[in-house]
DNA sequence: TTGATCGGAGACCATTATAGTCTCCGACCT
DNA sequence: AGGTCGGAGACTATAATGGTCTCCGATCAA
């Protein structure tokens, strides 16, 4: 359950990439076209070519086009949130059906339903955790953040 | 994204409403069936029915045959945690579908993969929300917890 | 200036997951 | 014994997913 799809998948290989060969010591500020990525990752070539095409347009990489084109992050890795990123493949984060219900939609539960307040609590730490790390928190070996929730200890799994 | 199913808001309602009959003023004690659930919240009864039986078959309600059957809940309700519910639903959480693999197993990118801790990270640290909260914590209006992250404090939006 | 190399964009398709329905069975209480 | 309940399975329609194919336009370098 709660699976991010191939193509989120991608956009985080991609975008990790991208980022260590820009920020790296080998070559630093290099451009990096799709073949390069499909191939190291063993990602279907179209496939990954519109997911940076979707990253592109969501203002997350700069494209170029022409021989020697190809992509840059259009911001600095720790500027680049694991939230952005997903959303730019997969839409606004939401839980439920519910959670961006426009004026006047209603789901067919709405009239009883006791859940959507507390999920959507659920879904804000999810949105905070996911907005809490950066691109750069996927380079390297650095440890990564761990969740102190108030009510976590005590609760016995 | 990372919606859940509506077979699982299904769950978490009808829990909810049985553990509030069951342990609210009205009528303690009182076994639930299918049918009331179904017309309180609008759902489609036998897929209603459905998910009863799964949730019943993962001990998290008991099932009482016969006239003046229906549903208890098996344990109190701080007892049963939302993880809980949601996998007996939807599956053990898995933010990737290498999430569970087993021996011998690999994904596509798995050789070079560089997402794939970090990713396990973010999972266990959802993984700690949904075991925090508990059926009691969507009962009435009790405040739920929020997440404090140690790298969530200075992250620009 | 022309051609190979790149991204941009769209239609298209197969497979799977989802949401929901229908039918029949067995347990149980009165 | 009959009506009320859950148990279980097959079945279907629709949508999302993952992936492919084709054509176009930009661009650099020979």
């Amino acid at each position: 359950m709660l699976k991010i799809s191939k193509k989120a998948d991608y956009a985080l290989m991609a975008l990790q990439h991208i980022a260590t060969v820009q920020f790296g010591d080998v070559t630093p500020g290099r451009v990096v076209n799709t073949k390069e990525i499909a191939e190291e990752y063993n990602i279907p070539l179209e496939l990954l070519a519109k997911v940076l095409q979707t990253l592109a347009k969501n203002a997350l990489i700069e494209s170029h086009n022409g021989p020697k084109g190809g992509y840059v992050l259009a911001r600095r890795a720790h500027q680049i949130t694991i939230a952005q990123i997903l959303e730019s493949i997969e839409g606004p984060l939401g839980i439920t059906d519910c959670s961006h219900e426009k004026d006047g939609e209603f789901c067919m539960q709405r009239e009883n339903c006791h859940i959507r307040t507390p999920l959507l609590k659920v879904q804000d730490s999810i949105a905070q955790l996911l907005n809490s790390m950066t691109l750069q928190d996927m380079m390297g070996g650095t440890p990564l953040i761990t969740i102190q929730s108030p009510a976590a200890q005590g609760v016995e799994q």
